[in-house]
DNA sequence: CCTATTAAGTCAATTCGCTTGACTTAATTA
DNA sequence: TAATTAAGTCAAGCGAATTGACTTAATAGG
């Protein structure tokens, strides 16, 4: 009665995880090539013509799909291609900055149908919040203009902010200790009566990359991001790795030496809250994307000077997750503009050795990823679609 | 016709899919808690009755349960347990070093049933993998002897050796080049008739750690493994995570600056390598095992100066682990005397702040684990064993 | 031009494993 | 001794994939 059952298992599955399993993985299939015929998607699951043809229908009789008009090509009956219907389903992404929140709403392919931002206070959630909320009420009047019954293919809520949740001692000056500590999840949960998801920015940037951008289809990358702290986002086995409490891949604070001297965090050193300090810019100032942009541009030598220093810094970090994780390719993303972004990447070239200097490679070592500042916020959003709709295991198993 | 279908999909699943999750589910509820009645496996792993019911008649006729006595608890029916026959199934392990080979066979709930070790030449394969073979031959008799109808439940072969594979430029003083580039899992596999599985040593380790060790029913693990060189092996949601190349964890080749100059891979200066180095050792010597042991009890001042270097790279090794993964602990297993694995966790402490520094923890940021010798062999023999009854989403999926 | 071949896709019956709900058994409690 | 609680069985039902024959519609080749 009382007792919590200690038995720690897995949870088992039926026929009901058995369908929903090859639902996913059929949208996967359409949304990783486009549009297949039901034969293609057959040969593609394994599944039988027949199993194809029955969740085919199911997927149009909900809108999630649509046929093209058939094609021929060689002998036999020609096919019909489908393909996904892209205002399937909708989703609110929603990127927390230390003064800064942007919302979008995203659909099933991760096209960005609406978008908002707004200033935000520091340090007063509960008046963010309100400010929060005021743009997500104002992004779904949007999208109900755009799109008839479109509430009703609301998946959820995700929300991007910078990590790591749950410190004992949060460092005041580098993180957000009282958006960290407010029940965000909860509040926004209650003012929008959506499903709501937290993870931190890097992991949101790592969702960008992998649905529609330098990871799209590849299952072990590793997202470098720098923002105003730097965090990696990992893609693993094909999806999402967060650690046992949410923080993986919050290297900020990575000491970068084995002494305890001289051993910096590698946040205060290649991250662009360093670069505005080596400037003496305020990071609230406005029109400071701008003003980076137009100095990289310029080349600008105490811009290069803290290039330099960083790159050396980033090179090691990459040396590093290369080592660790073995992914397929690593990815630098960043908010700065584009144009500072390059030249990171370019100073961070040649790369250190490491085990991912292998004979034959299919991607780069390193490769740019967006600088698109709208990123995080995407990635946010993707991340309800990718829950409600990616193929993953524990969307087979029963409720968990 | 010729053409390689280009589509990228995951495999569907079938009802086949959906029973073969639900007996590892059950199999794995039963390895984890000893013994459980019917009702409880139900509970545990929200099937209904009637289905474990089912499934447990099914692994009874398979001989892979059996039921114990009935127990009476309070009002209602008294329950049956059922717990796993150990002798149910067996695999064998096989730990590959730098002149010496040690073979094992392990049963289902990983009991070590034979063993048998030998010498073996560092750069001549060929002539390594016959001495293999009878080593094999020998504990496949041994098993034959004590279990009639063993043969049939030997569900395979796993291999652990000293990673990297598959590297452009093996280091040839710090690995094994001859072994890592011969075709071993064929040659074994031909040699056999068993499936034949390869992993780095890190990774048997953690495998090891998971079903008998501090690891057991954690899902987010590291176990730094220090031998002849150093390793991590990772769990991270509850499978053992092997990267792009099958070379994650490979952290000995990590360089410890982020500077050229200067850094050198943690390897050369936390493994038992550097210490034979640092006391001037022969690796090949025999009784070196007993040695050391005796110099860490003696606390040898040459010893415990390497020590002192050692855990402070150590250290740091644990504070970036800790900051990558966000697991819920770190093990330090080492192939070194238990003496002299104690003499580095302790000056491993007090270990360096970072995220796993958290007011709540149920586990402990760092412990020991085993320091058997045997341990790497059983790891190995561990794997095939999960691959054949541990829930995972890919014994979900059809063929592939 | 006509026929054979190839391939997409449907139809209808079947199978298989989990679910459902009623029922039996056997203990404790009042 | 009767009520209650819980384990476990029985038998019918259901849902989703499978199977194999069939239909449709194109191209290739004689």
């Amino acid at each position: 009665m009382h007792d919590i059952s200690p038995i720690r298992a897995k949870s088992g599955t039926n026929q009901e995880g058995t369908s929903a399993h090859n639902r996913r993985v059929m949208i996967e299939a359409l949304r990783l090539n486009g549009a297949l015929s039901r034969a293609d998607l057959a040969r593609a699951t394994q599944l039988t013509k027949q199993a194809v043809s029955n969740i085919i229908e199911d997927l149009e009789r909900d809108r999630l799909v649509v046929a093209l008009d058939a094609v021929r090509k060689g002998r036999g009956q020609p096919f019909t291609p489908y393909r996904l219907v892209p205002e399937g389903a909708f989703a609110i992404g929603l990127q927390i900055d230390r003064h800064l929140t942007r919302v979008v709403v995203v659909d099933l392919v991760g096209k960005v149908i609406a978008r908002a931002e707004a200033g935000l206070p520091f340090d007063e959630p509960s008046a963010g919040v309100r400010i929060i909320l005021g743009l997500v009420d104002g992004v779904r009047r949007k999208l109900a203009s755009l799109f008839a019954q479109s509430e009703r293919r609301l998946v959820g809520l995700g929300v991007a902010m910078p990590g790591p949740f749950g410190l004992k001692n949060p460092d005041n000056k580098w993180m957000m200790p009282a958006w960290q500590q407010f029940p965000l999840v909860e509040a926004l949960a209650a003012g929008t009566g959506l499903d709501v998801g937290l993870q931190n920015d890097a992991a949101a940037c790592a969702t960008a990359e992998r649905i529609v951008g330098a990871a799209h289809g590849v299952d072990h990358a590793v997202c470098l991001y720098v923002g105003y702290g730097i965090a990696a986002g990992l893609i693993l086995n094909g999806e999402l790795y967060s650690g046992g409490n949410g923080n993986a891949g919050e290297i900020g604070m990575a000491l970068l030496a084995p002494a305890g001297s001289g051993s910096t965090p590698l946040e205060h050193r290649a991250s662009l809250a360093s670069l505005y300090q080596h400037l003496g810019l305020d990071p609230t100032e406005r029109g400071l994307y701008e003003t980076l942009g137009a100095l990289a541009l310029a080349r600008d030598p105490r811009v290069m000077g803290w290039v330099e220093k960083a790159a050396s810094d980033l090179r090691w970090s990459v040396h590093l997750i290369e080592t660790i994780f073995d992914p397929q390719t690593v990815i630098l993303t960043s908010s700065a503009p584009e144009a500072l972004a390059r030249l990171l990447l370019q100073a961070m070239h040649p790369l250190l050795p490491s085990i991912a200097d292998r004979p034959v490679r299919r991607l780069p070592r390193l490769q740019l990823g967006t600088t698109d500042p709208w990123a995080i916020a995407v990635g946010a959003a993707a991340e309800p679609i990718s829950r409600a709709f990616d193929p993953r295991f524990s969307a087979i198993l029963k409720a968990g």
